[in-house]
DNA sequence: GTGGTCTAGACCACA
DNA sequence: GTGGTCTAGACCACG
């Protein structure tokens, strides 16, 4: 799975790191279950530091999407629990987001439309990724 | 309008306060042409500094949702510019949101929902707002 | 001659006015020996502070520009005085421009041409003004 | 690369900053993707508070001028960003100077010979710079 | 009165 | 080490 990091984007290293990953999950891209490439290799490969790896890692176990073992590293939860608040976080997250769409004159359809589309293009590519293993 | 800070929040102050006055707009508790208070009486009445208040009202004028006129302080704008890139930079908030919502097995429709409700209610303080006005 | 202020700019409004007259000056919509609204009257027109038309006309006085009386009020000079170091000043200010022209790609020539066009555009204006009065 | 500082100016500190910061990168004093010193590093240099320096930077960052990179702190820019309006905004800048040089009764030629001089001086330092790193 | 600038000094998140 | 945020208190220009 490809990861880029954008170094001069005000969303810290280890965020970028940790949403990519939670992508790459929604997308399927990642699996359950899969294993991550150790702390050392993945700061090695996208030049960063072990601290920032490290703490993408530990905010992701925290998120209940990672286990940490010393023996078989990180590999990607196989169920992921629930978060009894996660609809309020959500909601939280959303608000000043959609206030600014409102405030930007975007139409209730069209931005029912640009989530659908988000929503859609990852479920669909992570459908294709299962049909592909099948 | 009420305006409520949580300075316990990992969110910049500053940040809080732009969010609340975009959201504030959203739901027509403010109208554009609006006076804001001034940086300072703002300062006092959230008990916070006037540095503070002063940047995020720079970012909000910068936005182009803020006047700063030189005779009468701050003052809503009355025509909020195009923002060109806004609905790309809406996409690239809302990805790992909705990513994070997949994850954690949330249904398409569920997070459509959940979209069209704040829009709706937002949409609807406002059109209420400005019922009572006529 | 008709001035217009703009609120909501960085410059102070006494600046903007002086500027706008200045122009007025070179374009020929003022001439010399031109009597000025007083400072009264040009308040009220254009909705500002006494204080701030008084700071303009203070500042074209010592520039050269107006003089004033306590009789007849407000009279361009007839004669601006050399000022030795205008070029000096003048070169000052269009430093950091020019420079910031260069960051941005813009040609020597677009340059000359954007100055030759500003330059010929006021010159002319006030040929024209001078041709009407004969 | 050598910064003054007028302390007596009344252009404010971090805009003289940020205009020779321009007028450095025009005159390849600055090279893109040059490193520029740290916020507190400048500031002590030149004897003026941090929060100078770093609103210097911020006008810096927005103008596309500079990034500021997580890791290495702040570099100028490889690219410059188109600014669209760039062109309006520099001819307003402009207007008021032409004008003054107009009713200071300096020539068409003598007006494009300075333009010329100040333009070509900047250009030629830059060539030099680049020629003695081949 | 307003916003804008500057200083001094503190703490935090990030890498 | 870096930049980012916040506070406190001062002075200035503007209107």
């Amino acid at each position: 799975m490809l990861i880029q990091i954008d170094f001069a984007s005000d969303l810290p290293i280890y965020r970028q790191l940790r949403d990519q990953i939670v992508i790459g999950l929604a997308t399927g891209q990642l699996e359950a279950g899969e294993e991550l490439p150790s702390v050392r290799r993945l700061a090695a490969d996208l030049g960063i530091n072990l601290h920032t790896v490290h703490k993408a890692y530990q905010q992701l176990r925290d998120e209940g999407f990672l286990v940490l073992d010393r023996r078989s590293g990180a590999v990607m939860a196989k169920n992921i629990p629930d978060q009894p608040e996660f609809q309020n976080w959500l909601s939280r997250q959303l608000e000043p987001l959609v206030a600014e769409a409102i405030c930007r004159k975007m139409s209730t359809n069209d931005l029912q439309a640009l989530v659908r589309t988000l929503d859609q293009s990852m479920r669909q590519l992570k459908k294709d990724g299962e049909m592909q293993n099948e």
